[in-house]
Order: C-alpha cells, then structure tokens, then sequence
RNA sequence: GCGGUUGUGGCGAAGUGGUUAACGCAUCGGAUUGUGAUUCCGACAUCCGGGGGUUCAAUUCCCCUCAGUCGCCCCA
C-alpha cells in the first residue's frame, strides 16, 4: 500500500462519521430555526470568481489556490470559500428580484486550500457558511452573529470570545489606510521583512504583526477606530446595541482584521479559549460586504455572512470534552450453525430489516463461540441462535444479551416478539 | 515557502553495529462437539518508510528522499 491520501486531506472514517452526522444535524437545524435556506454551488468556479472577490493580492489568491485548466481551456480553481460563490449565484438567479429580502442562504462542504496541515487547518475542509444578501441593517449582522454563536452554545462549547470591529466604509479604509503608511513608511526598515511587503499591500496587518508588536510605532499607530466616518461609527454602535439586546457577550478589537479584500463595516471573529486547543483557535470568521454584489455585477446590493470550520468545531468540542452519543447500535445478531441453518439465518436477517431492525449476521463461517463474541462486541441488543434443533422446532433461539435470558420463538412470530422486546427495551432505557 | 519532531506487525510501543526484533492490545485456533466474561495454551514482522553509503556485518552510524505531525506566515 503505497497510495496515500494527498497531504493536507484526510479520510474520515466510520468510527468517526457518527460525530460528523451529529454536528451537521445540529447545523441543519439552528439554520432552519433562523430561517436561512441552503443553496448548493459547484466545488469549481471560474478562477476570476476568486480573483475579483476575494482579491488578487491576498494570500489565498496568491498562493493558496488549487488552480487548474480543464480541457477546454478554461481556467478553473477549486473554491477556496464559499462567500463569492453565493453571491455569483446571487447575481446570477437574479435573487436580487426575490420579494423577500433579504435573501438568507447557508452551505455546508469542503473547501479547498493550498497550505501546510497544521492542527486545526486542511488542504480540503468543510465549512459551513451563511450569506444574508440585500440588508444593510444592523440588525441582520447581528442576527448573522448571534447564529454562529447559537450554533456553539448548542454544541456545548462554553469557552469561547467573540470579537468585532469596524472596518469602515470605502472612505473611511483609504482614509486610514493612508495614515497607515505615512505613520509607518519614514521608518519602515526597522520592521520585519513581512510588514515592509505589508506597507503598500494591507498596512493594516502590520498592526497584528506578532514580530514588532513591541515596536513604539505601534502603540502610536493611527487608530482605525478615529477614522470611521460618521455613518460607519454610527452603523457599528448599532450593530453593538443590538448584540447587547441579543445578550451575546463580545469584545471590541480595534486590530482586528479581517484577510479578504471583500470585507467592510462589520468584522467579527470567534475563538475558541479552551486550553490544549492547538496554535489555530479561530472557529469562525466573517463580515460584511456591501460592495461585492456589485462587483460580480449585480445591482448594489449590502450582504453580510460568516465562515465556521466544521474541523475546528469537532476539535473545539473536544477540547472541552463533551461526548458523542453512540448512534452505532444493532438489534439483532443472527447466528448460524451449519449450512441449512445458514440458509434460514439469511432469510431472517433479510426479514429483519425489512421490517427497519437493524440485523447482522456471521459472513465467515465461524464457530458458534466467534459469532457469540462479534455480537458481543458490536453490543448487539439480541441474538437469534438458528440449529439443527431449532429447524427441527421451526424456531429460533432469541437471547437478550443484556440479561442473558433466552427463550425459543417460532418463526411466525419471530417478528413480533422481536419488536415487543426492542420497544420494552427502549422504555426502561427511558426510564432509567 | 520556512523550521522543529517522528516514521518498527491491524493498533500502541521497547530495542541493539552481529546467529530467533521485547512486550501490551486486537485478531485467529485450542482447552470448552451448540452460547458472550475470566483464565490457560498456541498462532500472528523473510523484517524495522524508501534509496544510497560506511562496515566483514546495519533496523541500529552517515547522506538523500518520501510521508506523518506540530509550529511560523496566514487563515476556517
């Protein structure tokens, strides 16, 4: 075996998919609860797509992206999220025209990226998303937040912060953009090599920088708070007031940043600050972009919406130790002795989930014991025990492998018995 | 792209420059001709990620390479 998965991927495997189903249920429903509707987009897009929303200058455009060209030429890339190809969607079904507004989506599937693995972060990743699409009302951001929020508290997670920030509108970014690199530019070679690559291209990273953090220049930096203009700081004190109407607890950071070119006003980011939680600890992350409906050719249209890790969501879970249910239960074991009981053994297990009773059987030909030992172990409610001696009596042995108790049941009413003895199981269950 | 670390059977994990590579778990067979625990007995790595080198001899030393993993950058 020399075929691996490729680096950066991972296989999820049935021990593990209960978990996943869990989650996935979880998300279906909060959305439903919040009224947001999925929407399924192609994996693939145009790489324009990308190239124009998310913006060339940012490092997944610049280095993350699985790009390819098809045979017909086309450029291509894997999407490496989903927020451009919403809004494509958006403009393209002219959702714009929708009598409801705005217009509420949510998707759930892997993402692609071209980055090392690191805990927490994959080459192929599942991302859920939401998109609320022809609102520019405070409200509705706060309402994109509180869901995320929703969603973790649901899951269990209590060790998390959430912080937002104001981006600005377009006038209010150039504007401190511009401060940005006068403050910084007369003394530039005294920073790291990343931040003098940052100066021209995003100088508000350079703030975040971990490297020059105790750079004077930094506590002196111009604020992109003081450079809100009036309607920006207006905007995001209500989205404040209505998180604090919501009760969802936040923390102002005035560096926040988010790295695609498409956001404005509204940033927000959740962590997760539970400990052995690794190096990565960002959960979700998502803003508002009220320019990009119209850059991808739509009438000018403000949406907001948020990304959340599903990976991250499992690790987090985790961390903080909360169990899953084991979903992975089975009614009947059918265990055979010889070849004519084999043949009934078949017959039963196919009745058995014909009638919704999750059955197995031995497919190995194993001794009695070795079956007895795999119902055991796949902790099996039941077993029905099929003989010589049973075929003889038209019965089968059923054992009730909690109590070890066993009783012989004629085959005509195998099935009733059965469902009686499954639904008393269930009630003490209950009752217990 | 850069750096740390690891790479021995299905899994976990010891180990040494030299005739049979510990041990634990799991699995299979038997003790127990048709009953799950425990116990006991037995089986289970022509080979220690791959390639090259040093050596009389390498899983163990050196080099290269590949892979996993963690971290930096950045993000979900």
């Amino acid at each position: 075996m020399d075929i691996k998965v490729p680096r950066g991927t991972q296989d999820i495997l049935p021990s593990e998919t209960a978990k996943w189903q869990v989650v996935e249920e979880l998300i279906r429903e909060t959305c439903r609860v919040y009224h947001y509707k999925e929407i399924r987009t192609p994996i693939f897009e145009h790489t324009e797509l990308f190239t124009r929303s998310v913006g060339d200058t940012t490092d997944i455009v610049q280095k993350e992206m699985y790009t390819f060209q098809d045979r017909g030429n086309r450029s291509l890339t894997l999407r490496p999220e989903g927020t451009a190809s919403a809004v494509r969607a958006y403009v393209e079904h002219k959702m714009f025209g929708y009598p409801d507004q705005p217009v509420k989506l949510y998707y759930m599937g892997p993402m692609f990226r071209y980055e090392r693995q690191q805990a927490g972060r994959y080459r192929q990743f599942v991302q859920l998303g939401i998109e609320a699409i022809g609102s520019a009302d405070p409200a509705i951001d706060a309402e994109v937040i509180s869901l995320a929020m929703a969603l973790y508290q649901k899951a269990g997670l209590k060790k998390l912060k959430l912080v937002i920030n104001s981006l600005g509108d377009t006038e209010s970014r150039v504007a401190h953009k511009e401060a940005l690199v006068n403050h910084f530019e007369p003394h530039i070679e005294a920073f790291c090599s990343d931040c003098q690559n940052r100066l021209q291209k995003n100088p508000l990273r350079i703030l975040d920088c971990k490297v020059d953090r105790n750079n004077p220049l930094m506590e002196t930096a111009p604020s992109l708070t003081d450079y809100l203009n009036e309607e920006s700081a207006a905007y995001f004190e209500q989205v404040k007031e209505y998180l604090n109407i919501l009760n969802v607890p936040y923390e102002v950071d005035a560096n926040l940043v988010r790295g695609l070119d498409y956001y404005n006003h509204t940033a927000f980011e959740i962590m997760s600050v539970a400990e052995g939680f690794g190096a990565i600890t960002t959960l979700a992350g998502g803003g508002r972009y009220n320019g990009l409906v119209e850059e991808l050719g739509g009438p000018a249209s403000p949406g907001i919406g948020f990304a959340m890790s599903i990976e991250r969501l499992l690790l987090a879970i985790e961390a903080e130790n909360n169990t899953w249910e084991d979903l992975a239960t089975l009614d009947v074991y059918v265990i055979a002795m010889g070849q004519a009981a084999k043949k009934k053994a078949v017959e039963l297990t196919y009745s058995l989930r014909q009638n919704n009773i999750t059955a197995e059987m031995d497919y190995l030909d194993r001794k009695m014991k070795s079956q007895m030992k795999s119902a055991d172990r796949l902790k099996a409610k039941f077993v029905l025990l099929v003989g010589d001696d049973e075929l003889e009596k038209q019965s089968a042995m059923l054992k009730d492998l909690s109590t070890g108790e066993q009783q012989l049941v004629p085959f005509n009413s195998l099935l009733e018995q059965l469902q009686n003895n499954l639904t008393t199981q269930l009630e003490e269950e209950k009752n217990d």
